[in-house]
DNA sequence: TCTGGGGTCCTAGGACCC
DNA sequence: TCTGGGGTCCTAGGACCC
């Protein structure tokens, strides 16, 4: 057996475990640049207000309901991250992080009379522990563990938090309760088409054939899900180890930019944070790809960005930071149209290999051991004082662009001078 | 005035090979 | 006059996830 362990409302929660008096009243958390909702608790989904809705169209109905609002503050949701998965590890074998707020993990220990106290015995200790209140889904395969999990959340009370799929007939009726929308990965499109085929529940897509599901929902994908509808798995739990493929750092700017001189700022900012994500997994990348989203002739109704792409191949891999800026400038200076009115702008970083094997080109000098040396140095005394107290020029200083936070709260639990004060 | 960021996997189609 | 079959590899783009 599998469960999935899901933090309820993350960001919201983390900003609850240092304001406890916060505990029964809505909050909700913005995205960057404080453009859109991204979390809120269940008070906050009481008033009505939307998941992924932008800020300024809920802001009336958040202040008049003295909704507490913050920005978005990825130190502390990281650190509490780790602490929920920290404290998984130590209930399973086996645990996949899935997401910064979720896991699947390896029930296949316990017995089958045990499994509904074990996943209780999971959540509390994981709420003492941390603070963070989680639900628990647990089922034979991932998919049908998302189905329990998604039900214990909206009846907490009556099933404390924690749904068990052991025998049919529990699958049964959970499947019939479940909308085809509200399946993990049946997305917009899926859904569309599977309500023209008269198919609303999880039950209604189980009954339907593999044959049925290979011509009309997305070939393997789908057969994989009707199998996996059916109790028999067939996405298995990942390797912890697995690396990423590609990694990106892409971000809204707090107000419009003009200037070139600007975007190359922002560009070399984005690289530089791309290339610790490439070392931190002992990896180097050989593509490079930068984009730059404009927004001219901006309708009114509209929201209707476009924006250039521009990606080359490295002559070797690298991660070394001033030699992926060095490559990504001519890009910039590429795409830049003078008079276009920029929102955004992202790196992407791909091909990526482990630092160990990287194939050197025949015709370029390989890295020396200075400049590895230098990164790591660079790496270490950013992470371990202030972020960016050591950086290339190209990065700039003034960082006009810099998106907002104009709410965020206090990294309480990742910098000595923001430490939570207890009188 | 104002709409996030970072990923994965799959498929189709083109280029190329013998 | 008649113009194959079977592969691999790569890329772009779509769908989906949280």
């Amino acid at each position: 057996m599998k469960a999935i362990v899901d933090c309820n409302s993350f960001y919201a929660a983390c900003e609850r475990v240092f304001k406890p008096s916060l505990h029964g009243k809505p909050v909700v958390v913005l995205s960057n640049n404080d453009g859109c909702i991204v979390s809120r608790t269940d008070e906050a989904k009481a008033l009505g207000i939307q998941m992924a809705g932008p800020y300024y169209q809920n802001k009336k109905e958040i202040e008049e309901n003295n909704v507490a609002v913050f920005s978005s503050n990825y130190h502390l949701y990281g650190d509490l991250s780790r602490r929920v998965m920290e404290t998984l590890r130590l209930l399973s074998p086996q645990v996949e992080v899935y997401s910064v707020d979720e896991s699947f993990l390896d029930l296949s220990g316990i017995d089958a009379g045990e499994l509904f106290e074990y996943a209780l015995f999971i959540k509390h200790t994981t709420e003492l522990w941390t603070g963070i209140p989680v639900s628990v889904g647990v089922a034979p395969t991932k998919v049908l563990s998302k189905v329990a999990n998604r039900l214990a959340k909206k009846d907490k009370s009556g099933t404390k938090g924690v749904v068990v799929l052991q025998t049919l007939e529990q699958q049964i009726e959970a499947l019939r309760k479940t909308a085809v929308e509200d399946i993990w990965g049946v997305g917009h499109a899926g859904s569309k088409m599977l309500r023209m085929f008269n198919v609303n529940t999880a039950w209604d897509l189980r009954n339907r054939s593999e044959q049925w599901a290979r011509k009309n929902l997305g070939g393997v994908v789908g057969v994989r899900l009707i199998k996996e509808l059916n109790g028999m798995p067939c996405i298995e739990m990942k390797n912890p180890l697995t690396t990423k493929k590609m990694i990106a750092t892409t971000r809204m700017f707090g107000k419009p930019v003009y200037e070139l001189k600007e975007l190359k700022e922002a560009v070399a900012t984005y690289i530089t944070r791309a290339s610790e994500k490439l070392r931190r997994q002992s990896s180097a990348a050989s593509a490079l790809s930068i984009f730059l989203v404009h927004s001219d002739n901006r309708n009114q109704q509209e929201y209707a960005p476009s924006s250039r792409s521009s990606y080359i191949t490295l002559p070797s891999a690298t991660y070394l930071t001033n030699v992926l800026i060095a490559h990504a400038m001519p890009l910039v200076e590429a795409l830049y149209n003078s008079g276009s009115k920029y929102i955004k702008a992202g790196v992407v970083l791909g091909n990526i290999v482990p630092c160990d094997m990287i194939q050197f080109n025949l015709f370029e000098a390989p890295e020396s051991a200075n400049a590895k040396q230098l990164m790591h140095m660079v790496d270490n005394i950013n992470f371990s004082m202030r972020n960016d107290i050591l950086k290339f020029a190209s990065a700039g200083t003034k960082k006009n662009w810099k998106m907002r936070q104009e709410m965020r709260s206090k990294r309480f639990t990742t910098r000595w001078e923001e430490l939570c004060i207890v009188k």
